[in-house]
This record gives C-alpha cells, structure tokens and sequence, in this order.
DNA sequence: TCTCTTGTATTAGTTCAATAGTACAAAGGC
DNA sequence: GCCTTTGTACTATTGAACTAATACAAGAGA
C-alpha cells in the first residue's frame, strides 16, 4: 500500500492516512477484502507513532472504509453496499449544506452555483483508468 | 448592530462575530455603507478583549465583507461592486473544488451531487424579505 | 495645536488537538 | 500452555490557535 506522509504541511498525519486511503479505495487499488498493513507496521514505514496509525483505522473504521477485526488485521469494507453509500451520502450532503449556506450568504444563487459545478467538475483531471467510480449509480 | 456570543460553545468568538456580521450583511439588515460599532464600543458590550472583535473585523475585511478607515470607523462594504463578486466567487469556487474532490472520493459522480444540491436547496428555508440577493444576477 | 477616537502592534497566558511513549488485552498457531 | 501478532488504553508532551493585557500610531475636529 502506497502512503506517503509530508511532515508539517499542516495536515494532520493521521488525517493524511485517511485521505490516502480513502483515495486508494475510491480509486480501486484498495479492493474490497483486502488487508491493510498492521498498524505497527505501517507506522514504522511511515515513521510515526502506531497510536497515530490507529487513529487514522479508527477514523476509517467510523467512516466505514475499513473493518479491524480484533486480532486478525483490518480490511476493506464492501464499499458497494447500499448502507455505505448511504453513509457517503449522509456525508456528502452535509457538506452540500454548507456550501448552500455560504453560497447564500454570498448572494451567489443556486443556478450559478451549479453552473460553477459544472465547470470544476470538467475542469478537474479524470480519474484512473482503474477507478470503480464508473461502475456505480 | 445585533450579535450575541454563547461563550464555550466550541466555535471561537472571533468567528462567531464574522459569522453573524456576515449573516446580517446577507440577510439586508446591514446595508451596504453602513458602519460597524468601533472595536472598543462591541468588545465591551460582548465583554471580550478588543483584539478579539478586532480579529473579527480583520477577517471580515479580508473576506471583502467590510471596509476600514483609519480613524473613522469600519464600514460595510459595497456588495455588488464587480470586484466583490468575483472575490466571493473564487471562495466558493474553492468550497467547490472541495466538495468535488470529496465526492470524487466517495464514488458519487457529478450529475448524483448536482441533484443532491437541487433537493437540498429546495429544502432550505426562504430567505428574508429584506434579502438584497434578488436584485443581483 | 491639542485631544479624542479610531484601528494597530506586540507580547503573554491558556486551552486543546495532535502525536508519542509505554503498558495492556485478546485471539490464533505452535 | 506459551508465544507471537493483532488492536487498545492511558498518560505525557508539544505546538498551534484563541484570547487577553497593554502600549502605540494616526487622522478628524475643536
């Protein structure tokens, strides 16, 4: 698993840990099932502290990205499940929320909103060639 | 001018005052040309440290929300000028990149989070009648 | 010019999130 | 049963964000 961690970029490093492996994930080169690297493990690669890798499961395990099971490592959860989704989207509309609200607060309305949407959303680098994205919805 | 702090509440005072400057600007009921209470008159009236409504106005003057003279006072900018447009406009076309990229992430494509805004939006309480956001666009 | 009122700058204290150090607990294989 | 490997829990440290105390600077108006 390809992580690569940037001290003091102001991120937080476990954060960094969930970005990435959400990304991996959403990309496909993290299939469904598949084992994460122990935590001690990964945090020796990464030069950090293992507590601060068990934060990141911990944050992932919350999202549902993952599954530790106790003694036996942690995996990927099956993303595909509809209650997975239906977390991503319980995410993702709180995050709509608040761009509504801002949006509004700028008197910019919801058509130029989308408008602007439309226009990030191409101008935006396509994803890999091996992404699940296009099999969903 | 109306603002009101529910102290240890999580969210820092100095954002709490942008926050509800930022409302009051968008809602109409500060107008444009307007001038804000002096640093010294609102932190005394919000019992906190001057510097701390000063940080509130540095930040609201950043975000193109007000203008500061010298010695005459903070006033409320003119929200229509073409410049303050586009400034607002590239803060929400950052909250988009964002948004986009964490869709991305979680496997929602465009075109799903585009009608996710349309509910959304659809579900939000009407603004105000004195709301100055009708008139632009 | 003087003085009052405005915003500004510098410095310090406090709180909290992020990280690390270290010890514990549980499950599986020998 | 014992040992190794897994995740967990507790405590301490550090650094950044927030707030405050206090002194400074500059313009408006009598």
């Amino acid at each position: 698993m390809q992580i690569h961690i940037s001290s003091h970029d102001g991120v937080p490093i476990y954060l960094q840990i969930v970005n990435q492996v959400k990304y991996l994930v959403a990309s496909g080169r993290l299939a469904a099932g598949e084992e994460l690297p122990p935590i001690r493990t990964l945090a020796e690669r990464l030069l950090v502290n293992p507590n601060t890798v068990a934060r990141a499961y911990r944050e992932l395990e919350l999202a549902g990205i993952v599954t530790k099971r106790r003694t036996a490592g942690t995996y990927v959860s099956d993303t595909t499940s509809p209650l997975a989704r239906r977390e991503r989207m319980k995410i993702v509309t709180e995050r709509v929320d608040a761009l509504l609200a801002e949006a509004r607060q700028m008197n910019i309305d919801t058509d130029t909103l989308i408008e602007l949407i439309h226009e990030r959303s191409e101008a935006m680098q396509p994803a890999e060639a091996g992404a699940s994205r296009s099999k969903e919805k």
